[in-house]
DNA sequence: TGACATAGCAGACAAATGTCTGCTATGCTG
DNA sequence: CAGCATAGCAGACATTTGTCTGCTATGTCA
């Protein structure tokens, strides 16, 4: 096998990985080897150290196929051996919400959405949800989208909320002051709602909105 | 290990299978032997070997990790429910898209998304790009949201499109009459663009939209 | 009751895959 | 030139992973 200039047979190899990786499909060694020819596959796996090395890729030891693209979210640096603390999983999207029937729509969802969800929360800590009506039309969030929804305990002032109150959820801003809870649509034909303590149950809060254009 | 009733383990199997696949992360025998607790391998390989029999799973062989959820084209037993005949890609985000740079962005992104695209469609039809300005936030299209573009032939009037012209990337809705294409924002504040011919190139519409909240 | 299907276990084995050590060759640089 | 870094090869070896054969136990149903 001819030698190749400096680098460029590194990238090569990264761009085939990263191919193989984004269709989800980890190759083992010798099938990179294979696809290129290369009569070691020792040729193979140096170079794949040395692009865990440089960041481009990162590897999980005692795994076979262990070697994955760095992922996504946040880093712009470059000695970077950054770890994404996000992982993919399929959140249940509910159709119709009634109060008290919340869990059991948990158990029967319309269908699933892949999220990015931190490691450090747990599948059932998230759920989708369907806007219905206009009044978070302010707020760029219109009917027909999709909410992802992550419960929490404590409501915080100032965020977008999923209330369930009189039989069903909706989308509202809350806010907490001393005469009680207050979740304000962001429009102006609606009107401030301040649900009686008791009557109201915060689902959780708006991580993620998705909208589809057909 | 105690017994379980006919078919319950094993669609508990199927989930855990299920949702590593998801993530892109195929599990071999042993980690799934690993996170129920049984005591031999072959436990698990009859499940899985029974679950690619019920279709519900597919098995690449002669590799390690080659247990994959079914296709769309295959589908032939009953008891799958509902089926999306898509599948989940990771699209390329991009970062600043300068005029004739586009081609050299998107070996260059900013991290990748993960999109169901049509099974129909490849791969390197689709890009994501940061949102800036307030142009289509009549639309609710707001500054710092992300938009899925699926590039395309012919530009159909109507839609919301990103065209590149004068160096950058913008999100307008298309229209197309006889003294030739206007881009329209969707925001008072902002004016309808009617670019020369030449000027100005559709990259392709907006398919879907995803906002964050922090 | 006995045949049958399913759940599960045990351990050996083989194939796929990753790791290591030592080697050759080429180009760059002080 | 010597030293060094990089590309690549060879082959042994260890680990991970999948496969096989035979076994026990429990429930269903004729």
């Amino acid at each position: 096998m001819p030698k190749t200039p400096p680098g460029q047979t590194r990238n090569r190899i990264f761009h085939f990985v990263r191919d193989r990786l984004l269709q989800g499909d980890s190759p083992s060694l010798r099938e990179v080897q294979r696809h290129f020819g290369f009569r070691a596959v020792e040729t193979v796996r140096a170079h794949l150290t040395a692009l865990v090395g440089e960041g481009r890729l990162v590897k999980e030891s005692g795994r076979s196929r262990g070697y994955r693209l760095p992922s996504a979210s946040g880093q712009t640096s470059s000695q970077t051996s950054s770890w994404s603390p996000n992982r993919l999983q399929p959140v249940p999207l509910l159709g119709e919400v009634a109060a008290g029937g919340f869990e059991e729509a948990i158990e029967n969802p319309e269908g699933n959405l892949p999220v990015e969800i931190p490691d450090s929360r747990d599948l059932s800590d998230y759920f989708a949800l369907r806007v219905r009506g206009e009044s978070m039309s302010g707020a760029g969030i219109l009917p027909g989208d999709t909410v992802i929804v992550e419960r929490q305990g404590a409501p915080v002032s100032g965020q977008i909320v999923v209330a369930l109150l009189e039989e069903e959820a909706t989308v509202k801003r809350l806010y907490l002051g001393q005469d009680g809870m207050e979740l304000r649509p962001e429009n102006p034909a609606f009107k401030t709602l301040r649900p009686p303590p008791g009557s109201c149950r915060i689902l959780g809060r708006v991580v993620e909105l998705r909208r589809q254009f057909r």
